[in-house]
Formats: C-alpha cells, structure tokens, sequence
DNA sequence: CTGAAAGCGCTTACAG
DNA sequence: CTGAAAGCGCTTACAG
C-alpha cells in the first residue's frame, strides 16, 4: 500500500493497541463485561466496573471509537463548517464550540471550503458525522445546499447567527434588528441628522436584520433614510464603503456598520483616508464585539455579541436534534450588549474626550 | 439508549444508507470488486469500475470511512492542536490546513483545550488519530507532553513554526532568527540609537529565535543592548510594553516586536497613550504579516512569513511521517519577507509621509 | 448482573 | 483481474 521509497519502513511502528480482548483476559472477565464498563448507564455491578478499569489502565487501554462508530452508527463527532473564519470573532467561537463539545463527549470535524454541497455532504456520510453547525450563510445558495442536503441525510443542522428565509433550518441568532434598532436610537438620539449604512452581502440574514432595524427606528423616529454601501464583511469592504460615503458632499455624521470590520475600515476611511475626528465629525457603531474595537486605536463602539451563550444553545438544541427530539426552526434570538466606548457620540452625554 | 422526553423520536430517520453489498448486488459482482472500484492503484480492470461506479452513484453510496478506518487502523483524518487560534495570523494557518489536507483526501478534528496530555492522547488513541499537527508551544510543558506521547504512541507529529530545544520532533519553521536580523539592519540603518524588544513568554522559540537574531546583529553594529519588555503574544501585552517602554527617561525610539500584535499593542501606547508620533518619535517594526497590519489605521512593517509554503511543507513532512518514512528533526526553515509600510524610518530613506 | 455470539461495513491476503 | 472468507474492535439483543 504504502508506495514508500527506498529506506523507507512499511509502516511506523503503532505499538499494537490493546483491545477490549486483552483488558478482559487480564480482568478475567468477558469481552462484553469490558465494553459495560465503558458505557456510561451500563447493566453492569460496581465491583466489575472497578476491575475492569483497573485492568484497563494497567493496559493503557482506550476504547477504539472507530469500532465502537461502526457498531452505532454514530462517531460522536460533529462537523462545523466555517468559512468566515476570517471575521475575528469566529476563532472563539471555534474554541467555544470546541470546549462545550468535548464536554459533552464530541470531537469536532472541521469541514474544508468545498466547492459544492455534495462534497461536503460526501464528507459528513463518509464519517458517520453525527450533526452540523454552519456559522457562514455565503455564499448562501451554498450553505443552503449543504443544509438541506444533510438534513434529507437524517443529519440535524443548526445554524449559528443566520437563518434561511424558505428553508426551515434550527437556528440560534443575536437579535441583530433589535441591535440595529439599538444603533438609531443612540445616534438618533446623539443629534445626528445624516445616517448611513455599511452593509455585508445583502441576502445574509445579519445584514438584512440589522438593517431593518436600523432603518425601521430611524423611520419611527422622522429622520431621512440612511444612505447604503455594502461590500464583503472585510476591512477593506468597510474602508472602501467609508471612502465613498466620506467622498460625498451630504457626507453622513453618523455610521451604523453590520459589524466591526466593517466599522474599523470605516474608521480608518474617516480618520486616515479624510482625516476626519471621530465622534467630532462623525459617529460610528459596529457589531459583534470583536477584540480589535477594544483596541485604544479604534475603541469602537459596538453591540457585543452574547457568544458563549449563543454558542452553548447552538450545542444544546443540536445535541437534542441528534437524540432524536424534532428542533424547532424558528429562530433562537439571544440579546446583544450595547458596549460604549469613543467612537460614537451618546444622547445627552457631552461629546467623550477626543480619540483621533 | 436516547433518554429522550415524551414526544421524542427514538432515533432520528437517518435513511438507511446503502453499503457496498448493495452496490454489489445492484452491479451484479463481488463485494471486493465495489471495494477495489474506490480504492485508488488496487487491481481492478476499467470495465468492471466504471460499472460499479454507475450502481454507486445510482444508490448515492459512499464508502464509510469509519468500517474502512476499523479494518485499516488509518482514519485518514489529522489532528491539529492549535490553542494560539486568537493570534489573528492562524484563522488562515487553519484555513489553509484544511484545504491542503483535503486535497490528499485527509479530514482536519480540532483538538480542544486539553487540561493535560493525556486527555490529548485519549482523543488521539480513540479517533485513530494518524498524526498531528501542533501550532502552539505555550504553555510549553503542555505541548512537549503531548508531542512526547503521541510520539510515543507511533503517532507523527509536525510542529508548526516552532521547536523543541530538548526533543526532537519535525517542525517546520520561518527563519526567525534572520527575520529578527533583518529587523535589526533597518533600524540602525536608518539610524536609531535607543533599541528595544517586545516579546512574548520567554521559552517559546520564537521569542528566543527572532531577539536572538535581533539582539546579535544589534552588537555585530556595535549598539547597546536592545531593552526587553515580555508579555502574552497578544494586543494588551504589547501595550502594557509599550507604556512601560516610552514611561523611561531613556525611551527607546526604535522597537522591534515578537509578532504583529505585540507591535499594535505598542504602536497604540505610542499613539493613543503616549501622543508620539510614529515613526518620526519612534520606528515599530512587527513579525507575522496579520491582516490587520495592512489596515491603514496601523500600517504596520513587518516581516511576513510564508505561510501558505509553511503549511505545505508542514502537511509534506506529516503525510511521508504517516506513510512510515522517518521524518528528520532538524527544524525546516523558510524565509520571512519584509513588508515595508510607515511604522518603521528605513535606511538611507527619507522619513515616509506622517501616519499618525 | 454476566457471558456467548452475531453483526456493524469495510479491506486484504488467498485461491482461482 | 475477480470472488469467497476472515477479521478489524466494538455494541447489543438474547439467554442465563
């Protein structure tokens, strides 16, 4: 098999693995009184419980969840796919994901950037993947693809701060318009008069219901409708979108962004591309709190994610979805946290001390 | 076995997914034959694959790779330790892994935040691990223990830019050293005096390599020995540094840093908290090439490493380590490339346009 | 509560 | 080149 070169050795050395065989000839006991005491809730007396591990660490024995996957047909391994990796706040949420999994016995399978669904449902069918976190709606007839293939799979999906509009899908979100209706009020409130938009790609849900939000409180409250600039949720989508809006002669004094990428790209458009002062001349909120607004340079002003709460209800309702219970495919909306730092004035409050 | 509530589904409808006996029976030949058609170099004439192929794609069946994995003792699948997922540099480290891996058909399960090696080591035994890739040495001892017994356990492992001075493991590395050399010709060509170094924790290799590299080149041009300021390799180490640098009577006006955080850390102290002007106050020079070195707010120089060409090599040494070739432990290094932006005066140039 | 036995879905010598 | 059969290391009814 191995096509190894010249010098090369068949195969490393494994150290031959004891099997649950050898820990029950060394406990003297059965095969299967072995396998009990691995199963957690297992028919199995405590004193036997006992000798077999005692046994078993004697042995360095592990149970071999390729066997045991075989047998159940289940790996107790989940897949996450992740392609926005890319926006700051996912590297924890990864770990997050990955911490609160492990505690409940599940190892994570990073699923690659496919360039279709049925790769990645191949994947998912090939090891017995036991359930799917989707973080990333784009491209979004991709994302929809891979959900509704796992799902007519038997695989249960929950999607992670994004939901389909025609596709029932559980789901666990921020509440982004009551977020978006957060950020009109605030720079509503401040005195601004000229309002914009920095937007992400326009079918992602994020973006749709932050806008909403944002605009429908702006309506409530009499002001003009805010100008809109969208690009990728990258830094130089929200630069790019800074430059034009600051370009213009009716330039808004006041900047609601999808998130904080966007929202730093546009601070440094006003700051370095205009050089404008910030909140002086214009006020600007992002979303998501991610660790780079904390940053003295930017101290953005944002609306914070609840990401370890909105993690651990993702694994909660999956691993309920996995046991057999039907999820609910109306979407779960967990509160954002307005978090004010400098970069946005705030009703009544004098103008916060100058942050050029 | 599911502790399901009332109302709950004893188990979820998961299709009963066809297997290579049903392919076979569909295609009219032996279960081997379906075997061998999705088995790469194995005997088996055109004919008689591309007729197995056709019944396959008719069922929609895909080989389990967990039956495969129980009968080869290879799950085709590569675990990655990568605790330092917050440097912003490995989102696309991890990205990049993915995608080559997968395109030697291997599948990426993330390692989580293990208390000790052997809760590591379990995981691997269990999931039939067939190597391992580790992108962190910190906390060192932690690491060390894990590569020790994987190592141990047959299990290859690849260090990610980093070493062991003690044990030898394959790694593959940039050249720190020369990148902190190269760091220390530019700032005393372009005539600085007062030298300084922000690190990381002081036993990690790349802390040591590029101060190392700094530091001697520094004395080879005869200048006084750089400062040192340590901290975690994050934004508020860098910060903390940088106030406690530019507090001194004798602040330094030329630093160089263990990695890009670090340096925006410092470049806001220098800024934000301490009102110099970069570069004409001070020249900050960075390590990694994150992307938010590129923001203009930053305009961070900095030596990038190569890092689509580290993880190739990486994921070169660990696949030959798995297809049993003894893998070297002399550590593999690859050039860092110098980026050059405005945080840093350059030799013989003029002082490049303000940036603060 | 325990043990003997079947079976999960593959791969791989072994014959032919 | 192809097929029959053993075996990978478990779990889980089925008897006792």
């Amino acid at each position: 098999m191995a096509k190894a070169g010249p010098g090369a050795k068949a195969n490393a050395p494994r150290g031959k693995r004891a099997t649950s065989y050898d820990v029950a000839r060394l406990a003297a006991v059965s095969q299967s009184a072995v396998s009990r005491a691995f199963t957690p809730d297992a028919y199995i007396s405590p004193s036997m419980r006992k000798k077999v591990l005692a046994a078993a660490r004697q042995l360095g024995y592990q149970p071999n969840a390729i066997a045991r996957g075989l047998t159940t047909s289940r790996s107790r391994v989940v897949a996450l796919f992740m392609p926005n990796i890319g926006n700051p706040i996912y590297p924890f949420v990864l770990q997050t994901f990955s911490h609160r999994l492990r505690s409940h016995g599940r190892q994570i399978l990073l699923l690659p950037l496919v360039e279709n669904a049925n790769e990645a449902l191949a994947c998912m069918l090939q090891y017995q993947i036991d359930g799917l976190v989707i973080t990333a709606a784009s491209p979004l007839a991709l994302s929809k693809a891979i959900a509704r293939k796992c799902l007519a799979a038997g695989i249960p999906v929950v999607l992670f701060n994004r939901y389909f509009a025609d596709l029932k899908v559980a789901s666990v979100n921020c509440d982004n318009a009551r977020g978006g209706a957060l950020a009109a009020e605030i720079l509503h409130g401040a005195g601004h008069q000229r309002f914009a938009f920095i937007g992400g790609p326009e079918e992602t849900s994020t973006h749709i219901d932050r806008y909403r939000g944002f605009a429908d409180r702006l309506r409530a409250f009499g002001a003009a409708a805010p100008l809109i600039e969208t690009g990728p949720y990258t830094y130089d989508g929200g630069h790019g979108a800074g430059m034009r809006l600051f370009a213009r002669r009716d330039r808004p004094d006041a900047i609601f962004c999808a998130n904080d990428v966007l929202a730093i790209g546009a601070l440094d458009a006003a700051r370095v591309g205009h050089g404008l002062q910030v909140p002086r001349d214009v006020s600007i909120i992002g979303f998501d709190g991610a660790p780079m607004a904390a940053w003295a340079g930017n101290d953005l002003t944002t609306i914070a994610l609840r990401l370890v709460a909105m993690v651990e209800s993702t694994v909660e309702v999956l691993l309920r979805a996995i046991d057999g219970q039907r999820a609910g495919s109306e979407p779960i909306r967990i509160p954002g946290d307005l978090v004010i730092r400098k970069s946005a004035r705030m009703p009544g409050g004098s103008l916060p001390a100058a942050s050029t």
